[in-house]
DNA sequence: CAGCCGTGGGA
DNA sequence: TTCCCAAGGCT
């Protein structure tokens, strides 16, 4: 891993026996520096409301903002409530995702907007236990949304988290590449008291690890706490561990996945097999990836070589 | 728990 | 150009 050294601000004198970043001198200055820098995203704002949260989280799981921007838009306006989604097929819901990525996720949000529906009487569950109890939301899916649409307490573990309270706290350049109980212990300590500083606490930590504790080039001049980063501290020391997995994507099932599904996508209507079939050459595979996508519930099989988007 | 599941942009 | 990686979840 070749981290490009950070740019540290001119070393301050300061002590030798640096202060240790703990709770009480990290809450101040990081939520200070959110209240100026924060981004003005739209599912920020108040009129996105709880389900405006929950479609930005799903959207976001390993999506950049900048593409889901435009998709959340044009979804929020299309369906701006769980039960509008539901009322859909979810081949609707796997078309309006584009080109964002995991399209199961847009499966998953349809079928917890059916839930949600059903269960919760068209409204965004508020508590951890329901929300976790929905398709497609996890941990962290279940703690951001409890935080930023109902300002509750929950430590917020995502990975620009996981890698700020590493640098910051632990003094490595990268945490585990599995959450280890050890930093949800650490992530619940700095968690603070109060619901509401808690609930800005975790959106600020998660925005300093997106704009400037980033994972390649972090911009210590303009972090609020690089003076007392263990990491920044210790002389930035190189990640030792494994290297972290870097995943191949040419030529692979996923990528014939995503040529099929496009197909699907583009089309009004159902498509035939010799549609699906140009997309890739070698047979076995383009089978295999279709079996997938059927099995996941992503495409239909409506006939013998027709196909199409789910109605169901 | 390791592997799988898309896509595009920046360094 | 290649490589890294971006608000994870599920099996």
């Amino acid at each position: 891993m070749t981290a490009t050294t950070p740019t540290p601000p001119p070393a301050t004198d300061a002590a030798p026996s640096a202060p240790a970043a703990d709770a009480a001198t990290l809450h101040t200055p990081v939520n200070a520096w959110f209240a100026a820098h924060a981004r003005d995203l739209p599912w920020r704002r108040p009129e996105a409301g709880p389900w405006g949260v929950m479609v930005s989280e799903f959207m976001l799981q390993q999506t950049p903002v900048s593409r889901v921007l435009p998709v959340y838009e044009q979804w929020l306006k299309r369906w701006p409530r769980p039960a509008d989604l539901a009322a859909e097929p979810p081949g609707e819901a796997v078309r309006a995702w584009g080109r964002l990525g995991y399209p199961r996720r847009a499966l998953r949000l349809h079928a917890a907007a059916t839930a949600i529906t059903e269960r919760h009487g068209g409204e965004v569950p508020d508590d951890h236990a329901a929300l976790l109890a929905l398709p497609g939301v996890g941990e962290y899916t279940a703690a951001a949304v409890a935080s930023f649409a109902y300002g509750r307490r929950h430590a917020v573990l995502d990975t620009n988290v996981r890698r700020v309270l590493a640098r910051v706290v632990t003094g490595v350049q990268y945490p585990p590449n599995a959450t280890t109980a050890a930093e949800r212990r650490l992530a619940q300590r700095l968690l603070p008291d109060d619901e509401a500083t808690a609930a800005r606490w975790a959106a600020a930590t998660m925005e300093l690890g997106a704009l400037v504790c980033t994972a390649r080039t972090p911009d210590c001049g303009r972090c609020p706490v690089a003076a007392r980063c263990a990491w920044r501290l210790a002389g930035f020391p190189a990640h030792d561990g494994p290297p972290r997995r870097g995943q191949t994507y040419a030529g692979t099932d996923r990528q014939v996945r995503g040529m099929l599904l496009a197909v699907l996508r583009e089309a009004t209507g159902p498509v035939t097999q010799e549609q699906m079939d140009a997309v890739w050459d070698e047979p076995v595979q383009r089978a295999r990836a279709l079996d997938g996508l059927v099995a996941d519930g992503l495409v239909e099989p409506v006939a013998q070589g027709v196909y199409r988007l789910p109605l169901e």
